[in-house]
DNA sequence: TCTACGACCCACTGTATCTA
DNA sequence: TAGATACAGTGGGTCGTAGA
């Protein structure tokens, strides 16, 4: 690559991509290096939709490089994703991308940068100690730490539920407890300073028993009336928007299942899923407000997610949007007896996430996902979908009711959940 | 080649912490 | 102490890689 690059650039080539440098032993490579006049210009391309701090970091030691080789730098830029962009029928990408200049904060980090790679140099020619750093916010930000498995858990006997897991429990208060020698929950000290919440997470934790908050539930079940409607949906994302009225990362809906639940316990099914390959925005809009009366209770689990794909639908296509904005007034979310802290198990681990209240309340349901025939989780819901434009005809259908026995069992478990909650 | 998994991305919400 | 900001957690994704 060092020489592919050298050639190019010998050869007069004005934009070179992944053009990769040495300067003894920092090896660096340029996401996008322009060359123009005798001097060169740095992009570094993020997926991001912002200049994090972290992407300096990563131009400043490239600007390092090529400074120590010689080559006159006109400006090193990181180049970003602006979401606020919205397609038309032809995509702009003057408008897609953001190019932010910050050759000036690069060049004031390079004073630093010796002093840095000497560090590095430190650490790797020492054979036979390891770093003595210990936890802190560095093990997970900004990212976590590939040693993090090896100092938490080898070294230091981390369980995988510890004082790190305390809902909400801010970093600065784990490192204080950390420092007082307690790790394990079982030994948080009863006066240590906690919101209740926590304090009854702590609690819930020591004593190994079940918490249930009946009052709270059953105030929280009388705001919904029959029939209920439960709602779940699966989307898609694209950097790049393909379609006419898409922002970048949008969440874009292409199927959705409904369990329709009824005062005496009888249950009805209504589901929607998108053709491949085409823009089913409008379909799926329409077919929604077909399937959801603008007057009945709507259950989601995280309803805020359910929430943010209707309201732009409902800014997309003017026709639905009354309908579609009384679908939204009318949801309530499922998580909150579980983000409230109203029903606790212990094998819930202090989190309220679907992911682990449904194998607390209904273990059952996990063997069901895993019965399922080709699709058993989110992931092989999305890989399922995009394959499908790649198929002949004939062979869509079974990946098809895959993606629909998936969809339709998320919604059966909020139904299980509501049942549990409601017989308790 | 396929699958599982980890690291990263987004938006949104609630809570903790910082600062004036 | 109130408002602003940062952090943590939820839902939903994409992409790259290791291993079967």
């Amino acid at each position: 690559m060092i020489s592919i690059t050298k050639q190019w650039i010998e050869e007069g080539v004005e934009n070179i991509y992944e053009a990769t440098f040495n300067f003894l032993g920092i090896l660096v490579m340029v996401d996008i290096l322009t060359i123009s006049n005798n001097e060169v210009s740095i992009y570094e391309v993020k997926s991001s939709t912002e200049v994090k701090d972290i992407y300096l970091h990563d131009v400043s030691i490239q600007y390092y490089v090529l400074k120590n080789l010689g080559f006159k730098i006109k400006s090193a830029n990181v180049i970003h994703i602006n979401n606020e962009y919205i397609r038309d029928d032809e995509l702009d990408i003057n408008q897609l991308f953001k190019i932010v200049d910050v050759t000036n904060e690069v060049i004031s980090m390079q004073s630093n940068i010796p002093n840095i790679l000497q560090e590095f140099e430190t650490y790797l020619k020492d054979r036979e100690n390891e770093p003595n750093i210990d936890i802190g916010k560095q093990c997970n930000n900004p990212y976590t730490c590939d040693a993090k498995e090896y100092c938490w858990k080898v070294q230091r006997n981390i369980p995988d539920y510890s004082i790190f897991n305390i809902f909400n429990l801010g970093s600065k208060k784990q490192i204080e407890l950390y420092n007082r020698g307690i790790i394990n929950i079982d030994d948080v000290p009863h006066d240590f300073d906690m919101t209740s919440i926590q304090a009854q997470a702590v609690e819930n934790y020591k004593s190994k028993i079940t918490y249930i908050d009946i009052e709270n539930i059953k105030s929280f079940l009388q705001n919904l009336t029959y029939p209920i409607y439960h709602l779940d949906f699966e989307t898609y994302q694209q950097a790049i928007p393909q379609y006419k009225g898409l922002k970048p990362f949008e969440q874009i809906p292409f199927q959705y299942s409904l369990h329709i639940e009824y005062e005496d316990g009888t249950l009805e099914h209504k589901e929607y899923l998108a053709q491949d390959s085409v823009d089913s925005r409008y379909e799926l809009a329409l077919k929604l407000c077909n399937d959801i009366p603008n007057d009945v209770t709507v259950l989601a689990y995280n309803m805020s997610f359910e929430k943010s794909v209707i309201k732009r639908l409902a800014t997309l296509f003017e026709e639905f949007s009354e309908h579609l904005l009384a679908i939204n007034d009318n949801m309530q979310d499922l998580m909150i007896p579980f983000q409230k802290k109203w029903y606790v198990t212990p094998s819930m681990n202090g989190s309220y996430s679907i992911k682990y209240v449904l194998p607390a309340l209904e273990p059952e349901f996990e063997k069901a996902y895993k019965e399922l025939d080709g699709v058993q989780n989110g992931s092989q819901a999305m890989n399922a979908f995009s394959k499908l434009a790649f198929l002949e005809e004939d062979e869509k259908q079974k990946p098809r009711n895959s993606l629909l026995e998936y969809c339709k069992l998320d919604t059966l478990a909020m139904v299980k959940i509501l049942y549990i909650l409601k017989n308790i």
